[in-house]
DNA sequence: GTTAGCACTCACTTTCAATGAGTGCTAACT
DNA sequence: AGTTAGCACTCATTGAAAGTGAGTGCTAAC
């Protein structure tokens, strides 16, 4: 690829400036007149015009000035922008509205988002962890009533679901102790993916023939259970920021941006396929139809080693990159510090040093 | 309030059905035309002039057909509208959808809501029961780890919620089972609700002093868990459908409309004070602004005698009230059997016979 | 290589007249 | 008295025409 001359990049770096700020094509005159480029508007011209043949400006028309496109926005992101630090003020908002009300791990993520979108301003989505590398750590079965027991599956990242159960027929507490004894020593460390995937109803059949009626009543709903700790979550918030954009000023447009919120499960998947770390997909960069004139970025927050969670902002190309880049990612650090304190007790729960 | 001839019922019948069908306001030819009633446009402008003198109908302006006011659609609710009896398939349709893939109630829940937008073609919500009722059953610790116990809390609707706690320091198992038996000795059969707003940190004092660390570690867990239970989630669906309604042809109204969505805590307050059984607002019986040209259509659902909660639809005043409502009404008596199921089974393992 | 000058383009706005669905009123009809 | 035909009137909507202005591309001079 050619490189550009630094009048070329200064250029353009304006241009794009200018058009995030105004969502209004530039004109040479403009350009010259606010930026102090110490060039006229015609020498302006001709350079946009380079800019133009190299694919960094379209053209709305003859008669409009210059547009970025996404090859510059990519540019941009890449070489031209500048980590922007954030004020302490800001940190201090971000920090302080994240700790509080923080009852439930969803609710904390969720709350999140909420923050990154009041931020931002733009669309904002949080993802649950995936749990696919979480194991399991142990499976009790409480009596509770004479019919009715408690299921309850511990994780090794520390997720504990339960559920009760009601058995249409009474049970025999020992045996029902050494079920819950027979499933940990089974599953212990095992994956709870691979758990759900693989039959288990078949596996455990030959070991504990025995107990049969009871291991029929509690087997379905361990399945269950299973699925559960595993479900991802995704939160969205934010959706009615669009209508403050004017590049959404069409009800088309409108309309096709929210119905990502209908298309969750669908949008979730496309997340989650991203790579780790601070991710920036910009216009046509994105594969999904919907998406091609929205910018992406998203980041991850880890909740121990292995639960990878994503957080991150949906919104026109015409985007303040450099500043969601630094609140995004001053966010999921904070998240993961957070989290983290968290991973360290179960550090020492387990009995391991970090 | 003066009767309205037959005639003037009729013709408001036809305008009524006319309008919610096309959007567009209603001629006196048209009327005429379409409808067979037998009198010509001349006799129908005269009548429904007096129509519009007595507040059923409106008009946009003067050479503009006829609009049904708000006290029309309270008049064909309430009088014109006959129950609409679902067709079997329709029946089929959602009994099928509802009872797939429910694992967790509020997924339940959840589930219903997307059904009910998908069927009706507004936008659905549904909130998950209020527990205000609901009591403390059963309180337990159990140990898992040296400074780490389970707390669970059961409630006499069935709710069973858990959460695991880290204690700082390790405890003695005894002190455990006995400080359990001792909360549930004190908070069985008393309302979540009531021992969340006492405060109960002093109350317990006087009882237990003995065992003050662990207690304290484990009473503000408590009240986090119970805050938890108490939780009333509202589920929002198909808010793009009102892209498909003329009437939101507008970006200002549609983006009004969607901010309900930013507003879910406002909404559900709204909902939850509805009364019980179907209930219907039109326009501006809504005391929420943002709300004076949509009506409401809620029921409600229970899950055991006491807990309830709520299931609805929200569009535009123009809507096929008598479709819509038995529509609603068809799904909650869906839900009502679902968990009355699970209700009696409940009241198998009390002991009670319904 | 840079810049001033100038013709040209084209979206956008405003104006104006035409269109047509619909009303209200009056007078005739049953 | 109730119903209907006829007619003048209203007014949102549509479309064409003209004007506006921000912006470009090109040429020629600096």
């Amino acid at each position: 690829m050619m490189e550009l001359s630094e009048r070329k990049l200064k250029i353009l770096q304006a241009i794009i400036g200018d058009y995030v700020m105004s969502a209004e094509p530039v004109g040479s005159r403009t350009l010259s007149k606010k930026y102090d480029l110490g060039i006229s508007p015609a020498t302006i011209r001709n350079e946009m015009s380079d800019l133009e043949e190299m694919g960094y400006l379209t053209h709305p028309h003859t008669s409009a000035g210059r547009v970025p496109s996404d090859k510059a926005y990519r540019l941009y992101v890449n070489s031209l922008m500048q980590k922007k630090e954030l004020s302490d003020a800001e940190k201090n908002v971000i920090a302080e509205r994240l700790y509080s009300n923080v009852n439930e791990f969803d609710e904390a993520i969720e709350h999140a988002a909420h923050i990154l979108s009041e931020i931002t301003n733009l669309t904002s989505f949080a993802m649950t962890p995936s749990k696919n590398e979480d194991t399991i750590k142990y499976i009790n079965l409480l009596p509770v009533d004479e019919d009715t027991v408690v299921l309850m599956i511990g994780s090794n990242s520390g997720k504990i679901k339960s559920k009760a159960l009601n058995l249409s027929v009474p049970y025999d507490p020992n045996r029902l102790e050494l079920l819950a004894k027979s499933m940990t020593y089974n599953y212990k460390g095992k994956k709870l993916s691979d758990v759900l995937t693989n039959n288990i109803i078949e596996d455990f059949h030959d070991d504990v023939e025995a107990m049969h009626s009871l291991e029929g009543s509690i087997m379905p709903n361990f399945m269950k259970t299973l699925e559960d700790m595993l479900n991802v979550n995704l939160y969205m918030d934010g959706l009615t920021h669009i209508f403050d954009l004017p590049e959404y000023n069409d009800l088309q447009k409108a309309r096709s941006f929210m119905e990502l919120f209908d298309q969750k499960e669908e949008f979730a998947r496309r997340i989650s396929e991203r790579s780790d770390g601070i991710t920036v997909t910009i216009g046509t960069e994105n594969s999904d139809d919907v998406m091609q004139d929205c910018s992406v970025i998203t980041a991850t927050y880890q909740v121990d080693g292995k639960m990878i969670g994503k957080i991150g902002v949906i919104g026109p190309t015409r985007m303040k990159y450099e500043e969601v880049t630094s609140i995004v990612e001053y966010l999921t650090d904070n998240l993961n510090h957070a989290f983290q304190i968290e991973g360290k007790i179960k550090a020492l729960e387990e009995g391991v040093d970090e």
